[in-house]
Order: C-alpha cells, then structure tokens, then sequence
DNA sequence: GCAATAGACGTAATAGTATAACATTAACAA
DNA sequence: TTGTTAATGTTATACTATTACGTCTATTGC
C-alpha cells in the first residue's frame, strides 16, 4: 500500500495547489470541490478544473485525503508525517466533524486477508458513520 | 451496526424495485443507477428518480450494496442472509470485479475503536482498490 | 541565444450523478 | 364513501467530474 506517504522530496506546489491547501487547512470539516472553488474566486480562480487539478496532486503527495462517501476533501490532520497504513475516518452526522485515524490491526487484517486472497492490494477506503462524542453526549 | 440485516420480515418489494434487483442480479459486477435506468426503458423507467428510489429501499434492506468509491451498486452475494458485520469489498480495478467479504477481526477493531474514542458507530465503508487474484495472474 | 519539450494554467463545453418539487394513482382503513 | 398513506410519474434542477483545446512559462539541448 503506497497510499499517504507524504514524500516531502517532492517539487514545492504551485500556486494553486498551495491556495487549495491553505483553504482545506482552514477548515475543521471536509469541503466539497466546488466550493473550494466558490471560496477562491477572489484570488483569481475560475472553473472547476483548477480546483480539481490541485486537489489531484495534493491527494496524491498525501496532503489532502478524498472522503468517498462525502464526495468531498479533508487535509491531512495526521500528527506526524511518516509513512502509515490504512487511514479510517469517522464521519458524525450530526455535525459534520470527520476524525482521521489509524489503527496498525485493521492494516494487517487487511492485508493478510489480502494475502490469503491473492488480491494485490493498493489502497484502502475505511469510511466511519455515526455521531461524534460531543453529539452524542448533547443528545 | 444495523447494516446488512435482511429482514425478510418486511413488505414484498414493488415492481420497480423488483425490476431493480433482479437487473443487479444479472450482472456480474457494479451497475451504476444511469446504465440501470438505460437497461430498464424497455420495461417501462423513464427517470432517474424511479431508480433511486429503488435502489434506496433495497439498499435500505440489505439486498443490494452501494459502493462508495464507485457511486454504483451491487446486488448482495452474501452466501447466507444472517446478519453480519463491517461487510467490504474488494474491487479490481483492472476487470471491475467486485468481491464481497466480510472479517469478524475487522468489525471487532471499528467497534472497539468506537467504543475507546466514544464515536457512535451506524455504518462503515470497507472498499479495497487493487487486482484480483486472475488479473495478477495474467498480468 | 534559440528551438524543442514538458508542465502548469486558463477556459469552454460536456458528461455523469443525485435530488427537489409537484402532480397523479393505487391501496386501504375509517 | 372518504380520508389517508404509500408508491409512482414527470419535469426541472443541482451537484460532481472530466474532455478538449489553447496559452504561457520554465527547462533542456544545441
Ligand atoms: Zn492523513
Ligand atoms: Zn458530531
Ligand atoms: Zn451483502
Ligand atoms: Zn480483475
């Protein structure tokens, strides 16, 4: 699994992708692409594709996580940088918080049911839904 | 986690919904909701609306699944209509083959993760990219 | 310096996915 | 019958994502 790597001997982002960043870093919860793009008008953004273009590349380096069930984007919040397996997110329905996690088992049992399968594995989307400690404890 | 449960104790299922599953049944792999409207002209949809709605009780019972990362649907081929926990899924991404399973270990870790952060789990999405054991075969 | 190349960017058009809103019909109990 | 609910039909619209093509700029090789 080469997914989150967070490779920093990588190329420094451009212009967009560092406005698409900062504005996913400013935000608690996950934001859908268009309106990264409602957000970034004033500094000079236009279309879809500019947002679409950056989030590509900053997913890919490991910067921003895409929520699949959300169709929408999160940066990383992961405290240290190294190389991890198998990133979980608990979404709350309540408020909309997305927690990131990872937990070393749940990347072995999926990698050896892997093995036993013979499925060559390369990317795992562990989505969690339900409601966060605080909106339980609120209702 | 009430997902999955097939309760066989609720209403017979509709003539859409009925045309719906037996349409997933057929096939193999995923269908997404626009190429199952397009199949089911000739018996009479006319919108994307009579599919969804479809799809949204059966999924709702536990007879078909929705696949996040591919905003598609497949019947359930699950060998047994016990409850089960944390069902995931396995998608090649060379043949498109979808492969259904189901890891007691996996469900156990989510929900002793739950119950360690105080997340309120309802539902979780297991979907695993790579190649299936044939693909690697040939490949 | 000057092509040639590659990569990021801008823009318009289009494809693909999903839901809102409202009218109609069927099922069924009071 | 009449009121009520659930399912359905239909139109329009919202939301998500990509294709295609043209421009600009940095970098490389000569
Ligand atoms: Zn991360
Ligand atoms: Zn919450
Ligand atoms: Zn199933
Ligand atoms: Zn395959």
């Amino acid at each position: 699994m080469a997914e989150h790597q967070h490779t920093h001997d990588t190329k420094p982002l451009t212009k967009n992708q560092r406005l698409v960043l900062e504005r996913l870093e400013k935000t608690d919860g996950p934001l859908s692409a268009y309106s990264i793009l409602d957000e970034l008008r004033d500094q000079g953004f236009r279309a879809p594709l500019q947002v679409y273009r950056a989030l590509e590349k900053l997913v890919d380096v490991g910067l921003v996580h895409r929520l699949e069930s959300l169709n929408a984007f999160v940066a990383c919040r992961h405290p240290s940088c190294q190389n991890h397996q198998s990133i979980a997110f608990a979404i709350c329905e309540q408020c909309g918080s997305v927690k990131e996690f990872s937990e070393a088992r749940i990347a072995e049992d999926l990698t050896s049911w892997a093995a036993e399968t013979g499925f060559m594995l390369k990317k795992t989307t562990i989505e969690l839904r339900g409601l966060c400690k605080d909106c339980v404890a609120k209702a």
